[in-house]
DNA sequence: TTTATTAACGGAAACGTTTGAGAAACACTG
DNA sequence: CAGTGTTTCTCAAACGTTTCCGTTAATAAA
């Protein structure tokens, strides 16, 4: 690989001023800066990454904290498609992602902040099921710049997705099409699932209706078999209830089989809808209704909160993000 | 963060000392070593990265490099898999990964391969839709070890499924149901899609089933929209086929879509098979009668062969490891 | 006792950058 | 013309490792 010294001694210059000729500093004149900047192009040069991390403590690389319980990582769709546009827009500005956890390296074990020292990322971002792990914990309390999704800590920044707010627009669509009885499954205990229950109750006490205990079932997100189980125990109420809200979009999928196994049909006898908006949803039949979270924005916003906090440490305050779904309607709910 | 001159200083021995005993070298007494690994330990040391590999010229950094047309990136469900799998694997032998793409960063144009010198990463794997792009064959022809995934170089090791016999095995099972008149949709040209339909071909003609041009099409991988049009199609023909080879599982729902559609139902009026043996295949009704490909051992393999040619260039042999999957019986397949 | 061998450790250069302190040259001010 | 600035460049140290080579002391062989 060529290196400043190649292009120093082809030019006839010292190498501090090629470096600073490449990295546009203002004492080099406009001349020597042209010639220097053609020759490196020229010559194919790229600076090593690693010398220039070793003297400026900047790598050019992000974090990337990926968990979900069920260890699928990069299996789960939200967690893809964050990531996904994440990625995109750090490299639009040059950064690179790696994924950071705890391990064990050559017998000694090293914690997900550990990791990130050993690496030396710039930033950090964090997507994971469970906030109230000690790896998080140790992370959120360092030293590193950090973004957080789907969960707030004090001082630092989140970017939400609107959870309350969209669970609300997704019961209030199922009270106009006149359903009352309605059934909520929801997701594992955590912050996003505490937000869309908060969002059911608002809006129901909003338009009147009861909510019934028996009515009101925790399971685990992403998990169909799981919602299977569920909304059999569902369905075997004295009372059904003419509509149910499926933890999300690909546990739904679990939920619709059971009613199906019990001779019912969406939405004829029973609705439902989901939460996520993911691809899969869409190719049902009926399509699901559903809440679209715009997960190429929230990972975008993302790498760009992370990247100011990184680049501008001063002028950028830590704040809390919310990105807003979309409302998308499909053919599981009946209008009564 | 503390370097080895600090654990030097406080053991009062050398800065090499401390390095080589750390890196289990044999000139260090017993006695002292044990000393310095405890210190090392008490004091939090981790090595520094970019040091480290700015002397030694090893990153302990592997770029992935996945590309399909659609952009799908880690949406995509078998990449994702794969990359998992890969992941896991090599985080366990203590190497982390890095995307690796073509991109612009600071105004100038960087390949794939220049990305990978910049970022100096000791591997490579690839796992792309297309392997026929200039990226493709600059990596390929570089001097980085790689590993492909699917696709065959000479002289790289390829760690590829075995689409031919899985295929092979898919079209056993429908004939053993007594299926003779079969439509095929295979994805877009590749080595996949060739490997494929020659594994289909190969069967057809050992079980005496005749294939009729007019049932053979080509589609996309992934586009259940367009395998959609295509059944649409296909099922316009004056004599209809009695099963439906789908380009892939995912693909696969927008057939079956365009089954019902037509107001057929599978499997009574017309059978069908998928490729990959995703989850969400079933989840369908019924489910989807499919070959799983082993998405855990290729992603694993890939891993262990690529960090063995880098750990030991001399001994490892570049070589074709075919990984077997698994065929997956649904109820997508009528027995006549 | 002398010599050769070995074990244990230190010195120092090197990897490719960045960067502050200075140096040389020149132009301006009063 | 002395002093002051400005522009443009070089020097050299530093970042934290690894590794070759040299040194010392101790031990084994002769």
């Amino acid at each position: 690989m060529v290196s400043l010294k190649d292009i120093s001694v082809r030019c006839g210059v010292s190498v501090a001023t090629v470096s600073k000729a490449l990295n546009g500093h203002k004492d080099v004149s406009e001349a020597t800066r042209e010639r220097l900047v053609r020759t490196a192009r020229e010559m194919g040069y790229f600076p090593n990454a690693q010398a220039r991390a070793l003297k400026t403590n900047r790598t050019y690389n992000l974090g990337v904290m990926f968990l979900d319980e069920a260890g699928r990582g990069l299996t789960h769709e939200f967690f893809a498609k964050v990531l996904n546009s994440f990625k995109t827009e750090a490299e639009l500005a040059g950064y690179d992602i790696t994924f950071i956890s705890n391990k064990d390296i050559g017998g000694r074990h090293m914690s997900t902040y550990e990791h990130c020292k050993y690496r030396s990322v710039d930033g950090i971002v964090i997507a994971c099921t469970d906030f109230t792990t000690p790896d998080v914990f140790e992370v959120i309390n360092g030293d590193i710049p950090v973004v957080t999704i789907d969960h707030i800590f004090d001082c630092r920044t989140a970017i939400v997705s609107n959870n309350e707010t969209g669970m609300e627009r997704l019961l209030n669509y199922v009270a106009d099409c006149g359903h009352k009885k309605i059934a909520y499954i929801q997701g594992k205990k955590s912050a996003v699932a505490e937000k869309r229950l908060a969002g059911f109750w608002k809006a129901c006490m909003n338009r009147g209706i009861e909510v019934r205990p028996e009515w009101l079932l925790v399971g685990d997100y992403c998990n169909p078999d799981n919602t299977y189980q569920l909304t059999k125990k569902l369905l075997k109420n004295k009372e059904l209830p003419t509509c149910i809200f499926m933890p999300d979009d690909y546990a739904a999928i679990g939920g619709l089989n059971a009613i199906k196994d019990a001779g019912l049909s969406v939405p004829d006898d029973i609705s439902a809808v989901g939460y996520d908006g993911i691809a899969y949803s869409q190719l049902l039949s009926p399509k699901l209704t559903t809440y679209t979270q715009d997960t190429p924005t929230i990972g975008a916003t993302a790498a760009r909160q992370l990247i100011s906090l990184i680049e501008n440490p001063q002028t950028t305050f830590t704040e809390v993000i919310t990105v807003d779904g979309q409302f998308l309607e499909g053919g599981s709910v009946k209008k009564l």
